[in-house]
DNA sequence: GTTGACATGTTATACTGTAACAGAATATCT
DNA sequence: AGATATTCTGTTACAGTATAACATGTCAAC
């Protein structure tokens, strides 16, 4: 079950949280037979080394550090590898990806952005789907795919302000 | 006030809505005393055109077909003041532009998108907004611009389907 | 070990959006 | 009306995001 709320506290211990991440990404992609070659693995560790958005082309500046600067390609071949298995998000309002706090939990993607620091959090509100599967039946329309993305100030940011 | 959800039917006369689109449109400018110039009724005109949503550089290729192609950047200069008055929104799921059914009314911004049909609906569900309010809220975070965009059928398509 | 499926490399290109500056049109004020 | 300020448009160049097509390499199963 996923928590029905998530966002990443400013003093959180995030070498332990990355950590968490890759080893249930290992776990996961052993577990459904998916290849989590690498290269997969290190854009991964790229895009998750934060709880904020990361443009691809960033994560390929990023492996150009590592040595030898690979094509675009590359990185949205392994982006699109990691969506598919649910490990990385892609945020259509800033064209760029952000790693999952829940992956492998079933979830509808809310994503909340905070416009200050750039972290990312998800809502997995059944509420919200709920109510805007129901205001879209009134037209007669049927939900596919739900794409939320609520741009706003987080709690730590907040408080910074005052 | 804006009706709660919106979407347009398969048979309705367009020839008359698009009339009472650029209509309003003008209404409104001149009310705001905002200028309405040829080049951005023109633009208008071709994101109004039908109820799906256009990209920039399809504008650009009917804009050519007038005769003598724009830079891309007097398109998008077009659309970013037909945006600031909200008569277009862009829907980042799609890189592309819409005419807004009800402009003048104050909304926030719910799309339907017809991924059979390409037409776009617009809810104005305040229920929609205050849950994920609430939601956000949660987690300390203050919303300042939901984005929904949700993909599905509508519901001329449904019946199409069966 | 061969086969077949998947993953990566290489090159080129398409699509989307902006910066910077010059010139034209429109509004405002005397 | 004429000078001035503002806004709009044109022109050129460029930045940022993403994919096509085809060759090569790697891995696992048979
Ligand atoms: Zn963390
Ligand atoms: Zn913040
Ligand atoms: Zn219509
Ligand atoms: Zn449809």
């Amino acid at each position: 079950m996923p928590r029905p709320h998530t966002f990443p506290s400013a003093d959180h211990d995030h070498r332990h949280c990355l950590d968490e991440i890759l080893t249930a990404a290992e776990r996961l992609c052993r577990q459904r037979r998916a290849r989590l070659t690498p290269r997969r693995r290190r854009v991964l560790e790229i895009v998750a080394e934060s709880h904020a958005a990361i443009g691809a082309y960033d994560i390929i500046d990023r492996l150009a550090a590592d040595g030898g600067r690979p094509a675009p390609i590359t990185v949205y071949r392994a982006l699109d590898f990691l969506m598919s298995q649910g490990l990385v998000h892609r945020l259509a309002s800033l064209n760029a990806y952000v790693s999952c706090p829940q992956a492998g939990a079933e979830h509808g993607a809310q994503f909340l952005i905070c416009h200050d620091c750039g972290a990312i959090g998800e809502l997995a509100d059944p509420g919200v789907e709920a109510r805007i599967a129901e205001a879209a039946a009134h037209v007669g329309f049927e939900v596919a795919m739900p794409l939320v993305e609520i741009a706003g100030t987080c709690a730590e940011c907040r408080r910074a302000a005052t």
